[in-house]
DNA sequence: TATGAACCCTGTAGTGGCTTCAGAGTCAAG
DNA sequence: CTTGACTCTGAAGCCACTACAGGGTTCATA
């Protein structure tokens, strides 16, 4: 049930180095140690850890995370605040997508003024970039 | 038509730190010095500046900037790949747009196992990032 | 002429979330 | 007894800045 750092990376498809990282973030706490001095996890470390994973794969930062940890940690409290942070950080994603979405337009726009191969002097493409009269 | 630092950054929206920087990364020209060792900018540095800037609020990186400056500087040159770098900038955009909204569509669900205040032990938030089996 | 505020200079360190590397130790198989 | 796969620590690198320390310059005002 003792498992080395290389065979928890391989169960949870995090890297060995990420897994170090966290536990130097205090995400992870320090697992006991072999004779060698190699690190020993166990069943509650690949929990934890696919926890932090699945905040990640949901682009929570660390601080996000550990926040939530903490709520992980104090089972016996209130989770009011878990869900706040969920809508705070749903909305952060919706912003963003907001913002893309005027990006690619511009970006479109953009592309459509260079359509054939010409001397980049005469690129629509790069004067457009350089005319400070159309920033959007 | 001398202008110093504090000015072009006024002028341009960038901020004196951020000139210095181009500066160092050779995306800008090294202007001429004042007798006080200031840096003394005249109109193309504007010009060339603000070409980087609307780079960067197309979320460009300072190396497609690079390399887009390097055909600004040729203009000599065919401007076939200018339209290159710009499609495969708007795949990378849209592909980035397509994971925020499975992102979103991720959390939205997460966001629903929670509805009312509860001790964190129960709480279906935490126990869904927890599980393991349940990766997406 | 002194002084203060606003500007400018260089160089270094910090941010986040890792990744990469150097240099060494551990362990099992052949 | 050696090879190769694994592990260890600590430091440095990545990106695109931002912030700061400790100084110099310039100009207006007292």
């Amino acid at each position: 049930m003792l498992i080395k750092i290389g065979e928890l990376a391989k169960r949870t498809g995090a890297t060995v180095e990420t897994i170090r990282y966290y536990e130097k973030e205090c995400l992870l706490p320090e697992p006991s140690r072999s004779e060698g001095n190699y690190r020993l996890y166990r069943e509650a470390h690949i929990e934890r850890l696919q926890f932090i994973l699945h905040c990640r794969t949901l682009d929570m930062t660390l601080n996000e995370v550990r926040v939530l940890l903490q709520y992980w940690d104090e089972a016996d409290k209130d989770c009011g605040n878990v869900d706040a942070l969920l809508d705070e950080h749903i909305r952060a994603v919706e912003s963003r997508m907001q913002e893309l979405a005027q990006l690619k337009q511009h970006l479109t726009v953009l592309r459509q003024k260079c359509v054939s191969s010409a001397p980049a002097e005469s690129c629509g493409i790069l004067n457009a970039l350089a005319d400070n009269s159309c920033h959007n």
